[in-house]
This record gives structure tokens, sequence and C-alpha cells, in this order.
DNA sequence: ACAGTTTTTTGATCTTTATCAAAAAGTCCT
DNA sequence: AGGACTTTTTGATAAAGATCAAAAAACTGT
């Protein structure tokens, strides 16, 4: 392993203002680097951790696509997130020191450990990035009870509208193109995540094709109407 | 205002376990306390914080019931939870300093507001509450978790018969009747957290009532059979 | 205690989404 | 490139829960 490559990661990353350092002043991303950020490939399929491991660390993404997802005794599962560059994955691990859902990689990927007793450590050291970690924590949990809405408000077309604006944000976010998505996830995968089953997400997608929204072929999204999308959130 | 009373607040506190003090030392509790701790009563009906207030403090609920809801654009609103004794109010404003949603009392309640600013300080200067407080928020990201499990895999009567459960879980955590429940909220407010109608709602209990798992009066449940109505958990 | 309001229950019917099924398209592996 | 597997689409039908409606019950404030 190339030591010199290891240290500040960060400090060159390009995602950088939307991942943990957002926010601290060079030196403070150089700590933070140089003491607790250690890159790891994740390929396509493989889980980054399952339910019932220990918690040792977070994971911020650096580069690639994963989902998230809770197991229920009976077999039956449920996705909780997408998780894209700059992310961070392990937050809801913190509470218990195991880890509660499976993270899964949808396409090859990379990510950054963060030792998390290490991390600790440097919050209590570094006002900062203590402050700007509660504030991760808590727009994780806006995120969590925006899904809430989704899921116990809107009828199934709004929820597909508001899930393909939501990636179309995220990846404008990233600099990638918001009109072309290229989905890493199942139907089923979606299903789950809207609590829907995969041939209503199929059907949905055939329907916003039809009539102008979008253009859809197998994985290949193209948004030819943001406007429409848009307009089919939030409309009773 | 009695002074002397609102020193020492937390110490004397028979939920001080269940609340932000959980695990730190007398003396740590005594510097939370005699800092930060203002009581504070809400009477049913009135709102804590609406969404778009200015973020100042978080709230402990020290007696009483509150919910919290999320609002959309046309109207429609979302119950995302409902606190009591021990539970804490506003963690989800820290990622925005405005709060996102309306915290309602839904009977005559008392809070400990605990100004933010104020809080992160003390966090700085005293590792274990910094911890602490790291897992409180994370433990509510693995309750909005398993609401989306709740939304978005079960079916209506599972969806009841979970909300029973957890709040006799509750209840019992409280040393309250675990099996005399008084439902503080409507049967709107069940089902908008359940992501199902009133009707629909009214139409379980009953069921559950004809079935002998449980007794209805109005808001008055008398649970008759709780190994019947955990089996309804998670059972495909 | 009473009038007015809100909440709850129950019935009849309708809509949305799930389920079952089968073919088509896409992906993976060697 | 070809065969095996997985994923996606589409159709027909079923079921769960929503909607509409109206009466009964429970609260509220005076």
């Amino acid at each position: 392993m190339d030591f010199s490559e290891l240290k500040s990661v960060c400090g060159g990353c390009t995602i950088r203002e939307l991942c943990l350092p957002a926010g601290l002043t060079d030196q403070e991303v150089l700590l933070l680097d140089q003491h607790m950020s250690h890159r790891q490939p994740v390929k396509k399929g493989e889980s980054l951790y399952r339910t019932g491991d220990a918690f040792k660390s977070l994971y911020a993404v650096s580069a690639g696509f994963f989902k998230t997802s809770i197991l229920h005794e009976d077999g039956r599962t449920q996705v909780t997130g997408f998780q894209m560059a700059g992310e961070i994955l392990g937050l809801d691990a913190i509470s218990t020191d195991q880890h509660v859902c499976d993270a899964v990689a949808l396409e090859d990927s990379v990510v950054c450990e963060v030792p998390f007793d290490r991390f600790e450590e440097l919050g209590q050291l570094m006002n900062n990035l203590q402050r700007r970690f509660n504030r991760t924590l808590s727009r994780e949990i806006v995120r969590d009870q925006g899904v809430m809405l989704l899921l116990g408000s809107m009828r199934s077309e709004e929820r597909l509208a508001a899930f393909l604006v939501n990636l179309t944000h995220r990846f404008s976010a990233r600099k990638q193109s918001s009109s072309e998505l290229v989905l890493r996830m199942t139907r089923e995968d979606i299903g789950s995540y809207l609590g829907l089953k995969l041939e209503t997400v199929s059907r949905l997608l055939s329907r916003f094709h039809d009539e102008g929204l979008l253009s859809v072929r197998g994985r290949n999204i193209q948004i030819l109407n943001p406007e429409g999308l848009n307009r089919l959130v939030g409309t009773a």
C-alpha cells in the first residue's frame, strides 16, 4: 500500500465539501485526513458491513453507489437508502455499537474508512469537526423523516417522481448530468425503498415514458420534462 | 420562579436514565443541570415550536405527551413521531438551524429546555456527554428507519400491532402500566403516523377487539393478549 | 347541564396497488 | 458468442385500503 498516497486523501478530494470535511479549514482537514482516512475498494455486490457486525468505523463513500437495507425476521427487507459520493455510511450503528442494516455496493466503489473511536477523540479536540458532525447526524434524521412523508402520505406516482427528482438533485450537486440518469439499482430495490412492488415501479416508469416526462431504456433514464416531474410531487 | 428548585432538576428526576443525563456521573449531571435545564409547561394543544422557527434549544420531555409532524406544501401532514417523558425534541433542527417540523403537546406537559449552543460547549468539555449525545442522535436514526420498515413493508394490521406493542414497551420502561393504555392522540394522528386513514385505524381496533386481542373504549385500550399482538408483527 | 364541535364507528362502494403469470430484454460467465 | 440466470415489461385479476356518508359517542366551553 502506498503510504504517501494515503496522506491528504481528503485534501485533494473533489467531493470534499459534500463529505465529512465540509466547512473545515485546510489545517483541520489535514488533521482529520492523516489520522483517519483509509481508502478501501468495495466490489459491486459486496457488503461493506452486515446487520449484527460490530461497529468500528464510519465509511464515507468516495466513489460509487451503495444501498442500505434492514431485515425483518420473516425475510422481508426494506431498502432504507441509496448512498453516493460524499455520503456517510454507518451512522445508525453508533447507537448500539452494532450495525443494524446491510450496506451493499451497487457498483464498484471506494470508501474512506473512519475509525469511530479516533474520530470521537478528534471531535473532542476539534470543536468545528464535532459541530459539523452533529449536523451530519441531524441531516440524516431530516432525510429519514422525508422518507416517512413519502411512504406515509404520497401515492405511488408521487413517490417515484420524488425519488427521481431527488436523484437529479444529488447528481447535479456532484457535477454529474442530472438529466441522464443511470440507475444502479433494480426495480425491486426502488420498489422496496418506495414501499411499492417492482411491477408497479416498472408500470409507472412506462407511464412516465408514454407521457413524455422521461425516456426509459432499461436502467438508463433521460429526464425530458423536469418541471412536469416536479409538478407530480406535492400535488394532491 | 423558584430558583432553588431550578437547580438539580435532572438530579432528582425519575426518568433521568431515559433522558439526556443517562450514563453520566452525579457530578456531570449537576453540571449539565445547573447550566442548562430550564423547566417549562406546555398546555395541551399548544405548539412547542413550529416549522420554520429558529432553532435555539432542544427540549427534553419531562412529563406529558407530544406529537411531531411535517407539512407538505399542499396541506397534507405526516406525523413523524410521538414523544413521551425522557425523549428529546428538536434533534432534526440541528442540521439547518430551523425547525423542520411542528411539535404539539397532546396533553398538559412539561419540558426541559436545553439551549443548544451552551450544550455544544458543554459537550466539548465533557467527553462523556458528547459521546452519549452522538448515541442519542444515532438512536433517532434507528427509530426512523424502523418507521420506514413499518411504512414500506408492513400491512395495515401489522403496522397497528407494531405501534401498540411499541407503546407498551415505552410505557413499561417508564414504570407505567403497559396493559392499560390511554391514547393521547386521535385516530387520525395514529393513521397519519402509520400511513393509514383514520377509518382504517378505527376498523382495525374494532377487529382486534372482536378477536379478543384487546378491549377498546374510545382512547382507553386494554391489552388482553400481548403475545397475540406480538405475533401479528413480523408474520408475513 | 347543554349546545356546538370534534372524534369515532360502521356500512357501501370505488380505486389503487398487489398478485399471478408469461414473454422479452438484459447481464454474466467462461 | 452462447447458455444460464436475472431483471424488466405487460396483461389479467384480486385484494387491501381509500373514499363517501351518516349516525353515535365523546369532548368543550359557558
